[in-house]
DNA sequence: CTGTATCCGGAGTGATACTG
DNA sequence: CAGTATCACTCCGGATACAG
């Protein structure tokens, strides 16, 4: 797992390393921001807003933030089966950061639009607004 | 280039995935941060202040920070070479997030610290005193 | 519906040697 | 001092098929 590799004795990480280590991932800012504004979220529905992540990564990426006791899963034993997942306390504590993060990007992707439209073929970065707003 | 990878027109990023891709390398943050502390560091001085990172890594990280405008390179033509890197105003604009992150991540290691004591040695998170204080 | 299992290509990273 | 060049390797992440 990416946040679980090993690291010498050698390897001096800093608070800041460290913290990029658990929240990293390709996609684990993306879900911690998702479910902060959705409350709770199930599998599909994650699945659904993140049209580009395959099941494998979805799961991998959760169990990741479950271990790491950024979020909380809820089973319900039921047929068919029903997961939740939502923000635990810890994770929430990333909520600030994480939309400040999110301010600056949309400051920037406007920006690029407005100096350079060319460079948004580049970066194709564009805001899914079913989401983000 | 990591953040210069090619994006199908499916793909639809957010703005925090947006951010990420910027400043997500795997050592973008730390030099951003310690950048900030120190207002101006040469290369030799960063080499220093990130022991495991090898020279191809920090002129690479550097040149991705230094081509998305978040650093400010400046050359004396000099000899011998002197090169010094500083942060541009946009660049200046993630510190507060990362200072967050900083936070963050020393209450974490602290807590796991005292909590489980044997985690330690899976994560070797050792605050770098030297430089994140 | 909510996942696992397996295979596999390629980006990202490191070690080492060399240069102006 | 401040980098570049090259090679080798790991392992992240995608595609696909299958399962409870």
């Amino acid at each position: 797992m990416k946040n679980d590799q090993k690291v010498t004795e050698a390897t001096q990480l800093c608070a800041v390393d460290y913290a990029f280590k658990r929240i990293g991932g390709k996609y684990k800012a993306r879900i911690l921001w998702y479910l902060d504004m959705k409350r709770v979220l199930r599998y599909g529905e994650l699945s659904r807003t993140l049209p580009d992540i395959t099941t494998k990564m979805l799961t991998q990426t959760l169990r990741e933030l479950e271990d790491d006791k950024l979020i909380i899963r809820k089973m319900y034993h039921e047929v068919p089966p029903k997961v939740e997942y939502s923000l635990s306390e810890t994770g929430k504590e990333l909520i600030p950061f994480i939309a400040h993060l999110h301010r600056w990007g949309k400051k920037q992707i406007e920006k690029e639009a407005l100096t350079n439209p060319a460079k948004q073929d580049e970066r194709t970065a564009q805001v899914c607004n079913s989401v983000c707003g």
